[in-house]
DNA sequence: CACGCGATGGATATAACATAACATGCGGCA
DNA sequence: TGCCGCATGTTATGTTATATCCATCGCGTG
C-alpha cells in the first residue's frame, strides 16, 4: 500500500494539499446534484470521498470494506447502487481494464475522457484530448459506425515513476 | 487508411461463409505457433475454433460450457488456461469492456488494435488506425507518459445494424 | 392524522468472472 | 529406465456484480 501523500501527486507535482482535492470534488458534487434534482445523500458522499482518497482508481469491494466496519458491514449493492449513481451523474468514472473507479476532475460537463493509468504508482490521470477525440471520430465515420460509449484506457509509466520508480 | 475489408470482415453483409474464416484463423495460428516453436494442442485449438465461432465476443464460461458437456465438464482454468496462451501469441484479444475474447485476424504481425463493438448485433471489428494510435502517442509524448498497453473499444451501432436494427 | 407514493438503502442469495495450489499424464531425452 | 518439462485435470477459493425482496423515511394530500 502506498501511503496517502504518495498517492495524491502523480501527475500533479508533489506539493500537493490532497485534503483539498476531495472537498472540491464534494463541492463540485453538490453542486452537480442541485443542479439536476438529485440527493447526494450521506453515502454517496461518502462513497464519493472514498474514490477521492487519491487519484488511484479504487474497486468496489474497498469502498464496501471501507463502508462496513465488522459487524453490520456493508453488503456489495450499497456499494454498487452508490457508484451507480456517481457515474450516472458524471461525478465517477469506470475504469474498465481494472474493474475499479476514479472521481472525475471536472463533472460539471459532459466531455469525452481518455485515460493515463501509471503501473507504477496507480494514479489514473484524465485527458480530454481533442486530437484523439477527432481520429477515433474519423475513423468510426470511415467505417459507418455510429458511436456511443468510448473507451481509451492507456496503460503505462507516468513521468515520476519513469523517473524514480517506485521501488517499495 | 486501410478499408475495412483488407484489415479484416468488419462488419461484413449476411453472405459471408464463415466456415472459411475459421478455417483460416486455423491455419494461421498454426503458422504462428510453427514458427514460436510452441504446440497449438487439440484443446488450445478448439477454444480457437470457439472463439471464431462468429465475429463477435465470447465470454470465457461459454468456451467452458461448450467445452465440458455435463458430467465431467472442464473447469474454469482450463478455458482460462488456453485463452491465456492464444493471447500471449496474439491469437486472440481480450474486450475488457466486455469481458470476453476475440479472434485477431492477423496474429502474424505485432499491431496495436482498436476495436468497434455493435451493441446491436454484438460483432467486433478490429482496426489498425495509424490516426488514432498517432494521436495517442502524441498526447502520451506530451504527458511524459511512457506508454505500454493501449485500450481503446469503442461501443457503438455497425452500418447493419443502423441500417435495420435486429429486432430478434 | 392516515394514507399512499417514490426514493433510498438494508438483507439475502446467487450469478459471473478469475486464479491459486496441487495432482496426473505423457513425451523427449540423458 | 529415470528424470524433466509441459499440458491438462482437480479442488478450492477469491473477486466482481446483480437479482430480489423488504424496511424505512420524507412528503404531499385526502
Amino acid at each position: 500500500m502506498v501511503s496517502p501523500s504518495s498517492i495524491g501527486p502523480a501527475f500533479h507535482g508533489s506539493g500537493h494539499a490532497h485534503g483539498a482535492c476531495i472537498d472540491d470534488a464534494l463541492a463540485r458534487a453538490e453542486e452537480v446534484c442541485r443542479r439536476s434534482g438529485v440527493r447526494l445523500t450521506p453515502l454517496r458522499r461518502r462513497v464519493l470521498a472514498l474514490v477521492w482518497r487519491g487519484h488511484r482508481a479504487v474497486k468496489a469491494y474497498d469502498i464496501l470494506a471501507a463502508l462496513g466496519g465488522g459487524r453490520g458491514a456493508a453488503k456489495p449493492p450499497t456499494a454498487y447502487r452508490a457508484l451507480d449513481f456517481l457515474m450516472a451523474h458524471g461525478l465517477i468514472h469506470r475504469i474498465d481494464s481494472l474493474n475499479a473507479f476514479v472521481g472525475c476532475p471536472r463533472p460539471e460537463r459532459g466531455h469525452n475522457a481518455q485515460f493515463l493509468i501509471c503501473g507504477g504508482c496507480g494514479v489514473v490521470s484524465e485527458m480530454d484530448a481533442a486530437g484523439i477525440e477527432r481520429a477515433i471520430a474519423d475513423r468510426a465515420a470511415d467505417a459507418g459506425f455510429a458511436l456511443s460509449r468510448k473507451i481509451v484506457e492507456l496503460h503505462g509509466t507516468c513521468p515520476q515513476c519513469t523517473a524514480s520508480p517506485p521501488c517499495a
